[in-house]
DNA sequence: TTAGAACCTCAAGTGCACTTTAAGTCAACT
DNA sequence: AGTTGACTTAAAGTGCACTTGAGGTTCTAA
């Protein structure tokens, strides 16, 4: 047998995945994705690089930059395959992230809610951008409209 | 009195919503906002304004162009105060794109705790980006694992 | 062995959402 | 009337996440 043909050239990746080999170029450049070269210089990739990708997908639907999850993977081992207790760990770090960014949403939609009922939707009295929470997220977070002059109605 | 004191300078829109002057100007280069202008050349806002700056934040929470929000905001009348009604569509329309965009992350959470459950994190099995709606969001959308040869446990 | 698909690198280009800079004008206060 | 801070435009620059293009090499199957 050849030394293990579990390897997947970048072109598989890519159709396996759904992403363009253009970007996993890319990630690889910015360290979330690793590969090992055959003689002729061409990328080899480990079969967990499969989940790695589906995992760098899923998290950018969360709103994370590639920077944040090329952190985030940093605590997986580069070297071998992740065991169950690797993936345990990050997938309870993101769990908390889903769960704020939710609860930010659902804040966000019953705000809308109840204002589509009162029919104000002053910026006062409902404050549909003063969530109240701004664990979630950095970058262009919630902005606070709280500071409005009273006369602030319309 | 003067013809009415109710508009207020850029400076001010940017104080009260926390949006930078610049990002202001650019909002209504892209048709997002509109204004009024002094005899000597400067913007002057309507104060409802305050308002669809107020929502234009929060569509971006949630995902959204500034090409999707302003074609949102053009159901919305320019020369007169929205009224109840007219907000009410608006925010109708936008309280199913955010119950879509919950639904999706609370799928990815069920995905992810589960697969912490049992430990496999396999890509046939729980499929973590397989969501199966794709209801919400276009662009880089939900990718389609689901095609992946049977031997991909790991 | 050879055609052609798939791969390689590096540099430049793209789209979005802005920000920054430069050079100048306006508005409000004293 | 003058100063100062806020405003004006137009053009260029920024950061992110890629894509595209050019020019060349490798792999695989007939």
């Amino acid at each position: 047998m050849p030394p293990l043909a579990t390897e997947i050239t970048i072109g598989e990746l890519a159709r396996r995945s759904g992403v363009a080999t253009s970007a996993l170029r890319f990630y690889e450049s910015r360290g979330l994705i690793s590969s090992e070269r055959t003689n002729g210089g061409q990328r080899r990739f480990a079969r967990p690089t499969l989940r790695r990708v589906a995992f760098i997908q899923a998290a950018q639907r969360v709103g994370l930059s590639l920077e944040d999850i090329a952190t985030a993977l940093r605590t997986l081992p580069e070297h071998r395959t992740p065991t169950k207790a690797d993936w345990a760990v990050l997938s309870r770090s993101w769990n908390g992230l889903l769960r704020s960014r939710i609860a930010e949403l659902e804040t966000l939609q019953t705000r809308l809610t109840s204002c589509i009922g009162c029919g104000c939707l002053s910026l006062k009295t409902c404050g549909l951008l003063n969530t109240g929470d701004r664990a979630a997220e950095r970058g262009a977070g919630a902005r606070y409209l709280l500071g409005d002059a009273p006369e602030d109605e319309d």
